[in-house]
DNA sequence: TGTACATCAGTGAACGCGCGTTCACTGATGTAC
DNA sequence: TGTACATCAGTGAACGCGCGTTCACTGATGTAC
């Protein structure tokens, strides 16, 4: 009887989803340092010899853990981006997937960590977070190849954009970026590591006695970042 | 005899520094959670309760590692902060800083993760921490304070700037800048976030298949922040 | 200078803990004839 | 449809490990008279 196996594969995803979503609530109470398979076995009410049947030990565990990080984050990007009005300017649309990449990060901050904090150490992140990561890359540009398609992106002018800073973007330009200028791709990237590094800082803890208003500063940056790269 | 006494005490405060010594070393081997104090009396060749007459335990011995780094971190910035020439232009001084501490970071990745990673969980960051912290931003914005008072510094219009942004940013402006104008305080702390981000992105090690020359990339980024606060 | 006492550094054994992982097992569920 | 067998989920005891911390101790170093 086929049906009997696949119900019985259906009842082992449900049940490897459990475990993933037990693991899940541990780590965001404390911390990836802390999560242990026994303590999970414990919330859920099983032998922790149990959790060998879905997975082959903590190491397993914590990858299928960064990997579903990677793809909620990548999630949140796109619903974003499908979000706004084709009416909304190049700017406001720009702004749609920083400000849910925010609002994720502070609901899951230690999921976070797991993809942009120190590495746990020892450990290497899986090859197949790639996918998630260029999904969540292509969200957050789309608006920038929308205006620069639509010849409504303000481009920088390339003369002293330092040549030799070509080949070591390659990578991006070529894979992410609708034929952009060289300097409009390094605007964009430095655009990159001001957002993670302002969600990085609020996270983290770190804009105490400095910033009052994260939110009101964050959307201020992320605007002034667009206004930066081009976009009207 | 007080010489005695004192000879005695300074042992003591040698043998504390040995001990922290061992503890960076263990650091950058194993990461912060891997810390522990059987490692570092095995290194020692003591035995681990005696560790106790130095620190009252792991979490001293932690908290004593997080200020050391923020006190080395906040050194190598000022020493950077010293070295430039008055005849630098105030964009070649602004940009000194920055590389000091993306060198810093890359030498003592650990350290870095300790100061600007996911925090370790349960575990607050003493409160002695803002001295150096302090000190780290008072050398990153001097060139940005010098450039202001010989009025060589090209100020945005505070005219479209969110009147809101002024009592979020209080704290910093009054603190650290030297009466300069809303915008170029929240440049400043913009170009803050994109430091961060930059060295956070490359230290964790995500610039894989993106940015393959950092170093190049970090210099053009942090010129081209310089430009955009007003710095010529 | 010499002696009795106090301070202090470091030892080594012991504690209890939670951990990841293994293993032989039981009993239920599915499969083949 | 009924029966013998195979598969598989989950149990519970056990393992060995490294950890932080405590504690009674020894012996050296400093202090007071």
């Amino acid at each position: 009887m086929a049906t009997a196996r696949a119900a019985r594969d259906r009842v082992r995803l449900e049940i490897r989803n459990e475990i993933l979503e037990a693991a899940k609530k541990r780590l965001s109470q404390d911390g990836p340092v802390a999560l242990s398979l026994r303590s999970i076995a414990r919330d859920l009410e099983i032998a922790p010899s149990a959790l060998y049947r879905y997975f082959d030990g903590r190491d397993a565990l914590l990858t299928a853990l960064i990997q579903s990080a990677y793809e909620s984050l990548a999630d949140a990007a796109e619903a974003a981006s499908s979000s706004y009005g084709q009416d909304d300017s190049y700017l406001a649309r720009w702004s749609a997937v920083p400000r849910a990449m925010r609002v994720w990060a502070l609901s899951n901050p230690n999921e976070w960590g797991l993809i942009f904090g120190s590495p746990v150490p020892g450990y290497v992140a899986p090859e197949t977070t790639v996918v998630p990561y260029a999904r969540l890359a292509t969200a957050l540009v789309l608006p920038l190849n929308d205006a620069a398609k639509a010849g409504a992106l303000q481009s920088h002018p390339d003369a002293d954009v330092d040549a030799a800073l070509g080949p070591a973007l390659a990578p991006i330009s070529e894979g992410v970026f609708d034929r952009l200028t060289l300097s409009t791709v390094a605007a964009a990237v430095r655009a990159w590591a001001t957002l993670i590094g302002l969600i990085d800082l609020e996270v983290f803890g770190h804009w105490r006695n400095t910033v009052l208003d994260p939110a009101l500063f964050f959307d201020d940056s992320v605007r002034r970042v667009g206004l930066s790269i081009g976009l009207r």
